[in-house]
DNA sequence: TTGTAGGCGTTATCAC
DNA sequence: GTGATAACGCCTACAA
C-alpha cells in the first residue's frame, strides 16, 4: 500500500541505501541513477516517513505549542506568527490547549515529551514549580511567552513584555488627563500579568500623590463578561472613577459594553484603557484606548529562540537570555480629558 | 540520555518484551514485576517515544489540521473545538496555516502526509482539483469544513454552513424590515460561500418580487477594510441602499466602522446584516445582526466524523456523510425597520 | 559508485 | 510469565 523505499529499490534494481541516498541528493550516487530514482519516487507517490527519520536522526523538526485557548485574539495572532516563522524555518508545529488547567497543561507538555518536539513554546501560562518540573524533563529549549514562572528552569527562556511599565503608561495617561480618581480592574486571580500591571498602576498614583484606594480595584476575569460585572461595581461606589484602566482589552470591552447599556457615555463621563491591542480594540466604538504589545514579534522572537537553543540558526546559543519587550500606549477615543463634555452622540472619534 | 524500555530493563534485570508488556498493562506478567517496573519508569523518568511505536502500531493518534489564517476568530473558534475534542480521544493536533496560498497548502498537505497523521481537517479553502490530489494520496480521511471543492475524493467528506440559507435568511431579514434596495457586500473573489451566500439574497429578492441589480453588488474582501471600502462604493451610488447584507461580520464591522466616521448612524439610517456570529459580533456597537454558525459544534463533529472513518470511535463508517447545517438569524441592534427614525445616541439596544 | 548490516525505540509473535 | 527475535522505515558507517 504505502510505498517505502524498499519498494522503490525493488523496482528500480538497487538496494535502498542507494535509494535513500539519492533521495536525500547525496553527491555519491551516480547522476543517471539519481535522476532515475528521484522520478521512481514521484511516479510512485512515495513520501518519507517524517518518523522514522526522526527516529534516527534524533530531531522531529517540530515544535510544540502550549496556549490556554485560542479563542483568546491575542494568542491566535501570538500562534499564527509561530507558525509562520517555524514553517519558515522548516518546522512544524504541534498546538496544544490547556483552557488554563494544570491537568491539561501538565498533560500536554506530556504528550510533547512522547512526540519528541525539538523545542516547546508556552503562552499565558502560568509556570507553578510542577509544572517547571515537566518542562525541564523534557530536555529540550522552553521559551515562555507572557507567562509568570515560580523557579527558574535550566533550559527555560522567557519573553515578556513589561507588564509594570505598561500599567504606568496606561494609569499615567488617565492621570494626566486629569482624572484623580482611577480604578483599575483586574484580570484572572493570582496572575503574575496582573500584579505586575497593578503595580505600575501604584506607580503611576504615588507618582502624581494620589494615595492608593482598595475599592477602587475591583476584580475581573480577563474576559468581557468580568468587565461588565466590574462596571456596575464600580459604578455603585460613592464615588465613582472617572477613569477605569484595565487589565486587558476583553475586560475594556466589557466595560464598554456595560457603559453603553447604562447609558453612560464614553469618554464624557469615563475614560477606558484597556492593555493588548489587540484587532478588535480598533474595532469597538468608541476605539479603545490601550497598550499595545508588540505580538505577532513576541511569536516569531519565542521561534528564533528555540532555533538559537537547538542550534538550528546561526545565531549563538549564549546570546540567548530572557527579553522584555515595552508596550506603548495607543490613544484612541475610549479615554478623554476629564470633565471634557462633548455633544452626546458625538462625531468622529476615530 | 533519554531513557528508554532497554535502560529500563537493563536496571530491572529483565527483557525489554517485559517492561514494554508491563507498561502497557498487560495483564501477562507477573503483578509483583509489573509494579516493580512502572515504579522504576517513574524513577527514571521514562517517557514512551510515540514516533516508535507509531512507527510498529501504524498509526500516530494525531489529527492534521489545515487552517487559512488563525486570526481569523472563526477559524480559531473551530481549531479550539477540534482541538478539545481530538483531546478528549486521545489524539493529539498538527496545526498548519496556509495564508490562503495554495502552494503552502500543498506543503502544509505534504508535511501532514510525511507525519504520517490518521486524519486531516481542512478549514476555510477552496479545494482545487490539484490540492484535492494530494488529499487523495494521502490515504486517510480528509473532513472539509466550510470548503468548496472542484472533485470529488475517495476519503474526503465534507461539513458545510448552508450559505444559500443563511444569506436568502439575511436578506428576507432585511427585506422584512421594508427595506427594498438591499445591497450584498461580497467576500474573497471566487470563493463559493460568496457565491452560495449571494444566491440566497437573489433568492429572497425574487421572492418578494424585487429585481436584481447589480449595481448593488460590491466587491469585499472578508477582511474589515473591505467593508471599508465597500461603504463609501454603496453610499456614492444615485441610489444607495438603506440595507446591507455583508459576506461575513468583520465585512459588516468594517461598514459599521466606515458608517460611524461618515456620521451615518446604524440602523436608523442604514440596516446591516453579517454572517459568522463571531464572538465580537455582540460587542460592537451597535452589536451585529448575524446569521450564526454553529461553530465549535462543526470542529465538533469534524473530529468524530475524522474518528468514524479510521474506524476509532464507536459510530459505523458508513453512517459518515456530508453534513449541512443551517445557520441562524440573531437579530440584535444594527437592522431595524426601514424610516424607523429613533432618537440619535439611542438608549440599549442589545 | 553501490550493497550489506546495524540500529533508532517500540510492539508483537513466537518459543521456552 | 518471560525472553529472544523480527518487524516498522529510515539513515549511515563499513565493505566491496
Amino acid at each position: 500500500m504505502r510505498v517505502s523505499i524498499k519498494d522503490i529499490a525493488k523496482v528500480a534494481g538497487v538496494s535502498h541505501s542507494t535509494v535513500s541516498r539519492a533521495l536525500s541528493g547525496s553527491p555519491l550516487v551516480n547522476a543517471e541513477t539519481k535522476s532515475r530514482i528521484q522520478s521512481l519516487a514521484r511516479e510512485m507517490g512515495y513520501s518519507p516517513d517524517a518518523q522514522a527519520r526522526s527516529l534516527v536522526m534524533g530531531r522531529t523538526l517540530t515544535l510544540g505549542v502550549v496556549v490556554t485557548r485560542l479563542t483568546d485574539p491575542f494568542i491566535a495572532e501570538i500562534v499564527q506568527a509561530i507558525e509562520d516563522t517555524a514553517h519558515e524555518y522548516g518546522y512544524s508545529v504541534v498546538l496544544a490547549s490547556s483552557s488554563a488547567e494544570s491537568e491539561r497543561e501538565i498533560a500536554a507538555v506530556e504528550m510533547l515529551h512522547s512526540k519528541r518536539v525539538d523545542g516547546v513554546i508556552v503562552t499565558s501560562s502560568r509556570v507553578g514549580a510542577l509544572y517547571q518540573q515537566y518542562l525541564d524533563r523534557l530536555g529540550v529549549p522552553v521559551v515562555l511567552i507572557n507567562s509568570h514562572r515560580e523557579e527558574q528552569g535550566p533550559y527555560t527562556f522567557s519573553i515578556t513584555v513589561d507588564n509594570r511599565h505598561g500599567g504606568y503608561l496606561a494609569t499615567r495617561h488617565l492621570l494626566d488627563l486629569g482624572h484623580d480618581c482611577v480604578a483599575y480592574v483586574t484580570g484572572p486571580a493570582n496572575h503574575s500579568d496582573d500584579l505586575e500591571r497593578m503595580k505600575g498602576y501604584c506607580q503611576a498614583l504615588t507618582e502624581v500623590g494620589i494615595e492608593f484606594q482598595p475599592e477602587l480595584v475591583v476584580p475581573g476575569t480577563g474576559r468581557v463578561e468580568g468587565g461588565e460585572i466590574a462596571f456596575s461595581r464600580l459604578m455603585d461606589l460613592k464615588h465613582p472613577p472617572t477613569g477605569v484602566f484595565c487589565y486587558n482589552d476583553m475586560t475594556a470591552i466589557g466595560l464598554l459594553r456595560a457603559a453603553r447599556v447604562s447609558g453612560l457615555s464614553i469618554p464624557e463621563e469615563l475614560s477606558i484603557v484597556g492593555f493588548d491591542d489587540i484587532p478588535f480594540a480598533s474595532y469597538v466604538n468608541p476605539p479603545l484606548t490601550t497598550i499595545a504589545q508588540p505580538i505577532s514579534q513576541m511569536g516569531w522572537q519565542a521561534v528564533k529562540m528555540v532555533l538559537a537553543l537547538i542550534g538550528e540558526s546561526s545565531e549563538e546559543t549564549r546570546w540567548v537570555s530572557n527579553v522584555i519587550v515595552q508596550g506603548r500606549l495607543i490613544v484612541r477615543g475610549s479615554s478623554g480629558a476629564r470633565g471634557d463634555k462633548k455633544i452626546l452622540s458625538g462625531g468622529i472619534s476615530s
